[in-house]
DNA sequence: CTAATTTTGCTAACGCTGTTAGAAATAATA
DNA sequence: TATTATTTCTAACAGCGTTAGCAAAATTAG
C-alpha cells in the first residue's frame, strides 16, 4: 500500500519542480519576465496546476527567498567554522555575505526587493536575522574582549549590517560605473575600521 | 497669434498632470497598483492620450525620480548652507537626507527600486551622484583638515553613503519590527564614529 | 472485473495590465 | 466655407494572475 506515498512523492516532486522552474527562469530573464504561464509551461503542465502547489505567486517567491535566505546562513556558518577569534570570523562572515550577494544575485535581489516587488514584506523573521545575529556575536565578543562597553554592541553591529547590505544594494542597482574592485575594498576597509573602533 | 503658445502650454499642463496623478496615486496606493488607465482616469482623458506625452510608463516613473532627485538635491543644498565647518555640514548633510526618505518614502522608493521595478538603470547620473558628491566633499575638507592622506576620501566618503542608504534601505523594507528611534541612533552614531574616523 | 468515487489536469474565462491601430471628432488654416 | 492638421476616442492585441467548471484519469468498493 505504498501508493500513497508514492503519489505524495509525486507531488513533492512537481512542487520542487515549480520552485526550480521559477528560479531558473528568473536566472535567465530576470524576475520581473517571470510568470505563472511560464512556469507551467517548464514543467509541462497547464497554468491553473501551480496554483495545486501554491496559493499564489507571491507564495512561490517566498518559499524561494527563504530557501535562499536558508542557503545564505549555511555558507555564513561555514565561512565562521573556518576561525576562532570573533575578529576572524567577523570578517569571513561579511566576506561570505559578500560572496553570496553576487554569486547569487537573484537570490539576493528577491530576498531584500532590490528592483522588485518583493515578497512577504513582514513574514520574515528568523530567516531575515541570522546574519544580523552572527554579527552581533562577534561584535559583543569583540568588545568584551576589549573590555568596552558591550551595550552598544547592538546599534553597532546594526551599523555594520546597514554598511554591508547598502554597499551590496548600490552596486546592484546600479550598472557598473563603479569599478566593482573598489566597492570590494571599500567593503574591507569598512570591517576593518569597524572592528577597530569597538 | 499666441494660439500656438496657449496651446503648447496647455500641452505642457498636461504632461505636468500625468507627472501630478501618478506620483499621487503611487502615495495613496503605492506603486505596485499604479497603472496608465488609472492615471488616465485621474486626468479625465482616455489611456492612448498618455503615450502623446511620454513614451511608455518607464518614462513616466523616470521623469518623476528625477524630481525626486532634484527635490533631494535641494533639500541637502539647503542643509549644507546652514552651517561653515565641513564636520556639522557632513552631518546636516545625512540627517536631511534621513529626513528626505522618510518624509517621501515613495520617491525613495522609486529612485532605489527599493520593493518595485526600478526605472532608467543605467540612465542616472548626476542626479543619483550629487549625494556623494558633497559627501566626498565634506569627507575631503575634514580629512585635509585633520592633515591625514586625502586619497582615502573617496573610498570613505562611499562606505559612508551606503551606510546610510543601507539603513534606509532596511528600514523600508522591513516593517517595523526594528524601533525606527534606534535607527535614528544608529545613523547618528556612524556620522559621529565617520567623523572620528577621519 | 465492473461501477462509483475521488483525484487530477485541462480549457475557457474574468478582469486586469501596457501598448498600438485606426476611426471619429475637433480645431486651425487656406 | 472647404481642406488640412491635430486631438482624442474606442477597440483591440497580447500578456498577466487567478478562478470556475468540465473531462479524463486513477483509485477504491462491490
Amino acid at each position: 500500500m505504498g501508493l500513497h506515498e508514492r503519489r505524495q512523492r509525486e507531488k513533492e516532486s512537481i512542487r520542487a519542480n515549480i520552485l526550480d522552474a521559477a528560479f531558473t527562469l528568473a536566472k535567465t530573464d530576470g524576475w520581473a519576465s517571470l510568470s505563472i504561464r511560464k512556469i507551467a509551461d517548464a514543467i509541462e503542465y497547464s497554468a491553473p496546476v501551480v496554483y495545486d502547489y501554491f496559493e499564489n505567486k507571491e507564495a512561490i517567491l517566498f518559499e524561494i527567498s527563504l530557501n535562499g535566505f536558508h542557503q545564505l546562513q549555511i555558507e555564513l556558518l561555514k565561512a565562521q567554522k573556518k576561525y576562532d577569534t570573533p575578529e576572524e570570523q567577523l570578517t569571513a562572515i561579511v566576506d561570505a555575505y559578500w560572496k553570496f550577494a553576487f554569486k547569487n544575485k537573484e537570490y539576493y535581489q528577491l530576498m531584500f526587493g532590490l528592483g522588485m516587488q518583493c515578497s512577504g514584506k513582514g513574514l520574515m523573521k528568523e530567516e531575515f536575522s541570522s546574519f544580523q545575529d552572527m554579527l552581533y556575536d562577534c561584535t559583543y565578543e569583540i568588545i568584551q574582549k576589549k573590555g568596552s562597553n558591550p551595550d552598544n554592541a547592538c546599534h553597532s553591529s546594526h551599523a555594520l549590517f546597514s554598511a554591508v547590505h547598502g554597499l551590496i544594494s548600490i552596486m546592484m542597482m546600479r550598472n557598473d560605473d563603479i569599478p566593482s574592485t573598489m566597492n570590494k575594498t571599500t567593503l574591507d576597509e569598512t570591517v576593518a575600521a569597524f572592528i577597530k573602533s569597538l
